[in-house]
DNA sequence: GCCCCTCGGTCTATATTTCAAACTCAGATA
DNA sequence: TATCTGAGTTTGAAATATAGACCGAGGGGC
């Protein structure tokens, strides 16, 4: 990623970026935990709020954001015996977020000494997968050999 | 990525899983933002502030914060005639997250009809990179096709 | 020297958000 | 009938964010 020289303004159209629409969705400290619960097929209100402690008020609203934005969907399921539930689970837009989700978890792995001990396994293999960058050859892409491009 | 079945509680040893650390330190409004600024290079508090718009008082505190987590470092620069001045720019551990705001970035213009005005775009080349998941022999993956390993 | 400008912040007082804990409501169970 | 559980909503105190004023150091113009 080129960082030559000092400038005094960025050279970027930033409202068209997309990053910023993303964070908007994105930037926040239980959100992300919410998306993760979804990624790892956790669908109820009580077990997403167990496993990662968000206060119900805040799930409430967040879950109700992440609907609004099209990322997650309420449905109701039954199981034998039992009143009907409500469920949230991952609409193709949210589930297209796995990428950015695995490439976050090998970036923080890569960080620590010891290994992971959750990984994510194309089926019938053994080995997880990696996030890299491809080329319009399908070749791998250093990271540090691109370039801006602005229209 | 398997969504089979209502579980009651996760399968998944959470505090253990990475993901809840990354998102302690990305998962921030204006965090996400600040990083992209230091991804596409810009280097000045003032020049972060114009651009995305953070109040003074948080970027200084979110600075603090990303060069203490070891994604950012302060240095001081000099232009031709001009007093020192003090500017942020990743770290090799900030610049490796270029591959998870990539991913983001193109989940984000996926869900998009125009296409995207900002582009990355390996040297020497015309046309950007994607993100993709790599199995072990460098084949692409469809990330429906994973499954959890958990020790 | 003196005034004013820029940059990189800090301070302050108000507005918003978060939080834990209590409450609600509907259907199943004892 | 009383009780439990899941999926929330309400409440009032505590933490955070915000806009805008202020600050201090270095440079330039006069």
């Amino acid at each position: 990623m080129s960082n030559s020289g000092i400038r005094s303004r960025a050279p970027v159209p930033l409202d068209r970026c997309g990053m910023a629409r993303a964070s908007d969705i994105l930037g926040d400290r239980w959100t992300l935990l919410i998306l993760r619960e979804a990624i790892y097929g956790v669908v109820r209100f009580a077990d997403i709020q167990a496993d990662t402690g968000v206060p119900r008020s805040v799930l409430s609203n967040r879950l109700a954001k992440l609907v609004d934005a099209g990322l997650l969907t309420r449905f109701e399921y039954t199981e034998d015996g039992a009143r009907p539930r409500q469920g949230y689970r991952l609409t193709k837009r949210g589930a297209a977020l796995a990428t950015t989700f695995l490439a976050m978890k090998d970036w923080w792995d890569m960080g620590q000494e010891t290994p992971p001990t959750v990984r994510f396994v194309p089926k019938g293999q053994a080995k997880p997968v990696r996030v890299a960058l491809l080329d319009e050859n399908g070749e791998e892409v250093d990271p540090a050999d691109l370039k801006l491009q602005l229209d």
